[in-house]
DNA sequence: TTCAGTGCAAAGCGTTTGCAGGGTG
DNA sequence: CACCCTGCAAACGCTTTGCACTGAA
């Protein structure tokens, strides 16, 4: 197993709360790295298209140990299966079109003044978390 | 069965589309509207405790129904089930507190900033589908 | 050698669907 | 009296869980 400085950081997360490295846990991050936006379903297709019989258990068990680790993220961009991104990436807010289904990142920076009125409230927003619904130029440009 | 003014609406709607008004959706749509903020699941309780036998399924299909007539709306404010809103009320956004589940409603200005710098790409944003998470002062003041 | 991690299978939860009977318009 | 709507039951998609075995440290 090749070592990358994401699998440096795994180890050493793992580590520090008396977990292990295992082949499993370096693909499945390793996974949502390269699929940049996936669901659990999407992990276990890109793991199991370079190693065979890998559990969607495991993967999900997975997910949820990375994403304790902070090396993770997912956010809700459809009524179905969450999706995941790692950590390495800049923070991003999600709009999601409802129309086409396409996904657009944004600068955290757009939703500043929201965080900042809901600061004021005591109320701390989870940027990374947030996912805007609406539709997107092209479909809305095409008319209903 | 009472006449409001809401079921009026309810009735002209569903004529407009060559729908038939039944007192299951009569039921439904009142108990969204009394339960403020509900799962299907929450309204099939409380419709159950006004009538007996109601089906679930006949709850998913009314409530897909009056979403459609544009009389209650949408938004998952959980990773589980999603959580319905009457129409009549004004019309806003949701803050969801993590720790403690707490949902707290919000003017729909606070999120404009956001709703115009996407609208320079040409998205238009569903400000009554938005569901910010984050962490509310009660919870954030306790500590972690 | 120990105990965290895995695969497997079954169950769980929320939701959808096919069908036949029932009630609205 | 046509046909929309309902209840029922089964199936569905995604996720979680119990258990015994495996393998990392």
């Amino acid at each position: 197993m090749k070592t990358t400085p994401m699998n440096d950081d795994l180890a050493t997360r793992l580590k520090e709360q008396g977990l292990r490295l295992t082949p499993q846990r370096q693909l499945i991050l390793r996974a949502v790295e390269d699929l940049r936006h996936a669901t659990p379903d999407e992990v276990l297709a890109h793991v199991r298209s370079q190693v065979s019989s890998v559990n969607a258990s495991t993967v999900y068990r997975t997910l949820e140990v990375l994403e304790e680790l902070g090396l993770v993220r997912h956010a809700h961009l459809s009524d179905r299966a969450p999706t995941y991104h790692s950590t390495v990436e800049h923070e991003h807010v999600h709009a999601v079109c409802r129309r086409c289904g396409t996904v657009r990142s944004y600068d955290p920076a757009v939703v500043q003044p929201v965080v900042d009125a809901l600061a004021a409230d005591g109320f701390v927003v989870d940027v990374g978390h947030l996912a805007i619904f609406g539709e997107c130029a092209e479909c809305g440009a095409t008319g209903t």
